[in-house]
RNA sequence: GGAGAAGUACCCAAGUGGUUCAAGGGGACGGUCUCGAAAACCGUUAGCAGGUCGCAUGGUCUGGCGAGGGUUCGAAUCCCUUCUUCUCCGCCA
């Protein structure tokens, strides 16, 4: 959430900052109700006042003697001339609530405003692979290599789903592995979270309201829970409403979980086998720091994302992104892309974004500084990696003229040793 | 899923309608004493959000006893809803 001081105080410049994002913003309404509520608030406290002093002097009057009716009488009159603007604040305070909690984050000042076409790659690893042979695209090396079964999960679940069999289960456990180990040697905390989550988890997170219709509703359950679409949702929310002390940050969590997605819109085709799914998994990092540690946790988590995929030996790019396609909540993002041959595109494997205060306002998380005052943490988060993308790029960099798949080193400690995929022979 | 009990500040805990603008204890912090420490004694220990006054240390008001409503002149206390925890029962891939 936007703190409203700002808005009240730089109408202008949060209104630019929007823009950059491609959201229209006008302040105007949103300032003349700040100015109704501060006005209510002083007549309705005022009255509020008067009526504690007259309630409190009832115990004295009686022992007095005095006449208590005429207090009671008196207060009651205050307290039905205070209704209506009492209703007046709390409509007015719900409303402002209403505008605010929908403005997305405000964009980091370097960032080029527009949309995805203004993202600017700056990084790139390693080199496009040259085949000379005719290369298969992952589908394909999927089923040959006897590592995927696309059919049966449709038979099971539907659409936009596969089963890993085999090695090809292997080799994802092995993916996974390699990220987890990697971020506990880095003294990351690993969290094993639940996977249904309460709709505060979803709002200070920033998904909701703005992505209410993007994730899977449980049916029959009250108050309603929904199923992670990331593990950012639940690492974000561990110490919601609590305040940290300084000495405690930053705070380096990662947790492995599957992400559930509708997906809402329409596949592309060239869109195949795992690269969008209902359901794929994730390693993600989240780390709360001081209001001033952000930037340095955002290069950590860029630079531990990189690494991740230059142990692979994947060729990628890293791309700044422009103040539009940066996620809703996310003062700024990096995403990083894996070449995926068969489509000559780069396909994001992780998006490292920096949220500053934007979650921590929204869900209350704050830390008392060594002088005892109070601030808002920065929230961070970035994949760590997503497998749906690196699986495909994985199959696809590495093939051999022969149908088989060359292992990288780091997985094979996760694999048994096993260092080629070989085709599986036909009966 | 059913039945019962409970949620009070850093922790324990008293408090079932009005000098409680939340007792008492522990812990923590500060002080006295001491060369220093322990012990003893004295003191501090609701934070927070918001309004308002002030250049400011701060004062004042409103909210605040798990959360949200309600009853009442007045609510930690009564009522409703809800969340969480504990105990027992049921179910159990």
């Amino acid at each position: 959430m936007i703190d409203l001081k700002l808005i009240e105080e730089r109408p202008e410049y949060v209104k630019e900052a929007l823009a950059k994002k491609g959201w229209e913003f006008d302040p105007a309404p949103l300032l003349a109700l700040i100015a109704k509520r501060r006005e209510l608030t002083k007549v309705v406290e005022t009255n509020k006042a008067e009526q504690n002093k007259l309630s409190k002097s009832v115990p004295e009057v009686k022992k007095a003697g005095g006449n208590v009716q005429e207090i009671f009488a008196k207060v009651k009159a205050l307290a039905a001339e205070n209704k209506e603007k009492e209703d007046e604040l709390n409509a007015a305070a719900a409303e402002i609530q209403s505008l605010v909690e929908v403005l997305p984050n405000l964009p980091d000042p370097d960032l080029a405003s527009g949309a995805k076409e203004n993202n600017a790659p700056f990084y790139v690893f390693g080199k496009k692979p040259e085949f000379d042979f005719k290369p298969k695209d992952h589908v394909e090396l999927a089923e040959s290599l006897g590592l995927i079964d696309y059919k049966r999960a449709a038979k099971i679940s539907g659409s936009g789903t596969w089963v890993y069999t085999g090695l090809g289960a292997q080799l994802e456990w092995a993916l996974l592995n390699y990220f987890i180990s990697t971020h506990i040697k880095d003294g990351y905390t690993m969290i094993l979270c639940p996977h249904i989550l309460n709709e505060d988890s979803g709002f200070t997170a920033g998904q909701f309201p703005k992505f209410k219709e993007d994730v899977f509703w449980l049916e029959g359950s009250e108050p309603r829970k929904f199923i992670l679409p990331t593990a950012e949702t639940a690492l974000v929310n561990l110490h919601r409403n609590e305040v940290l002390t300084e000495a405690d940050l930053p705070k380096k969590y990662f947790a492995y979980t599957p992400c559930y997605r509708k997906e809402a819109g329409s596949y592309r085709t060239e869109e195949r086998g795992m690269i969008r799914g209902y359901q794929f998994d994730k390693v993600e990092m989240v780390q709360y720091t001081t209001d001033t540690g952000s930037d340095v946790a955002f290069d950590e988590l860029v630079k531990k994302a990189q690494a991740l995929l230059e142990g692979l030996g994947l060729h990628y790019q890293l791309d700044k992104l422009a103040a539009g396609d940066c996620s809703h909540s996310m003062a700024r993002t990096y995403d990083i892309e894996v070449w995926i041959p068969s489509m000559g595109i780069y396909k994001e494997v992780s998006s490292v974004s920096n949220a500053r205060d934007y979650q921590a306002r929204r869900g209350m998380i704050r830390y008392k500084d060594k002088d005892g005052k109070m601030h808002f943490c920065h929230t961070l988060n970035g994949s760590g990696l997503a497998t749906s993308r690196v699986y495909p790029a994985l199959l696809e960099q590495n093939q051999q003229a022969d149908g088989s798949v060359i292992i990288p080193e780091v997985l094979r400690p996760f694999m048994g040793g096993i260092s080629v995929l070989k085709p599986i022979e036909k009966k």
